[in-house]
DNA sequence: CCTGTACCTAACCG
DNA sequence: ACGGTTAGGTACA
């Protein structure tokens, strides 16, 4: 009963990448999805501008505002402005991934099942590449609250406004390199940046006069494409893995932040103290094809669910 | 390699 | 209530 299409006009452009979509109307369309939290998923620390309100988790995808409601057997989607192909959502929701496939390609260990178990419907979302870099660039030695605060300021101060849902707070798109080029150092320092704004700077710069090309990256080795975007000031392996792995979902990617490295050691290796190089060399060779995903499991149970590991001094047992 | 420190600022915790 | 501490890093000694 949940099969049929109602649309006529989007399902041969969605059909390849995700076959469970059902328009509702012309800016509302049901996707039959199972085992996607949006809760988790949207406030996992991948992303930065998604807001839970009395409508539902809205956000800014691909131009679009877009609000996203939880119904039974997955969610529905609203935008502001009609839409005849919604392959647009789909593939920031990386709905293309065959997650049960995913699931079964953790390695069957203690600390993966209990991240699976805390984390259900923990979910990769695909960012746009250019939101993405900036958005981790700020992240360092920053909260989460506190990235959430840099990126809707920017959004708000340079971003081009966008057609808002009725009557609800207005609306802009994330800014373009130029757009942030154009605002200088002084204006995204007082979006809060502090010594990151002349880092942000310098990468819409880079991606303005051509020496960055983030869609050339999508063709390049992991190792190339991380080269590339460690070249530039403020992003280390950390945040060019991040990158690697939100925007270009490169699973061969796995951020080392200090909570995967407290994490990992505390349920990897207990009364080890494992050295960092050793706990890289763990992450990029024991989590299989899917270690991305398996790394935003492990992430997101470590942060919230095991509030013991928090301390540099995990207990080790 | 590994260790320590500065860099901005505000949320966090006691 | 309030002040020291810390926060999903990086660059540079």
């Amino acid at each position: 009963m949940d099969d049929g299409f109602t649309g006529c006009s989007f399902s041969r452009a969605v059909t390849s990448i995700e076959p469970r979509v059902e328009v509702v109307s012309p800016s509302r369309a049901r996707f039959n999805v199972r085992a996607f939290d949006l809760h988790t998923t949207l406030s996992s620390g991948q992303t930065f501008r998604w807001r839970l309100t009395s409508c539902g988790w809205t956000g800014v995808v691909a131009g679009r505002p877009v609000i996203l409601l939880r119904v039974e057997n997955g969610f529905e989607a609203q935008t502001t402005v009609p839409v005849a192909d919604w392959s647009w959502l789909s593939r920031y929701l990386r709905l293309d991934d065959d997650f049960e496939a995913v699931v079964r390609s953790f390695p069957d260990d203690e600390p993966m099942r209990a991240a699976l178990a805390a984390c259900n419907g923990l979910r990769l979302i695909r960012q746009p590449a250019w939101e993405c870099l900036v958005s981790f660039i700020c992240s360092s030695t920053k909260q989460i609250v506190q990235i959430e605060q840099c990126i809707e300021l920017l959004s708000q101060r340079f971003g081009s406004p966008l057609v808002p849902f009725s009557g609800e707070e207005p609306v802009w798109d994330f800014p373009t390199p130029e757009q942030l080029m154009m605002a200088g150092e002084a204006s995204l320092r007082a979006c809060k940046l502090g010594f990151r704004a002349p880092y942000v700077l310098a990468a819409a710069r880079s991606v303005q006069d051509g020496r960055l090309n983030l869609s050339e990256l999508e063709s390049m080795t992991t190792s190339e494409a991380r080269t590339a975007l460690t070249a530039l000031p403020g992003v280390g392996p950390k945040i060019a893995d991040c990158v690697l792995l939100f925007a270009y979902g490169r699973q061969d990617a796995f951020p080392l932040d200090v909570w995967m490295l407290r994490g990992l050691a505390a349920l990897y290796f207990p009364r080890r103290r494992p050295s960092p190089k050793r706990l890289r060399d763990f992450a990029d060779t024991h989590f299989g094809p899917w270690a991305g995903y398996a790394q935003q499991y492990l992430f997101h149970y470590a942060r919230r669910h095991r509030p013991d590991l928090r301390t540099r001094k995990a207990k080790a047992s």
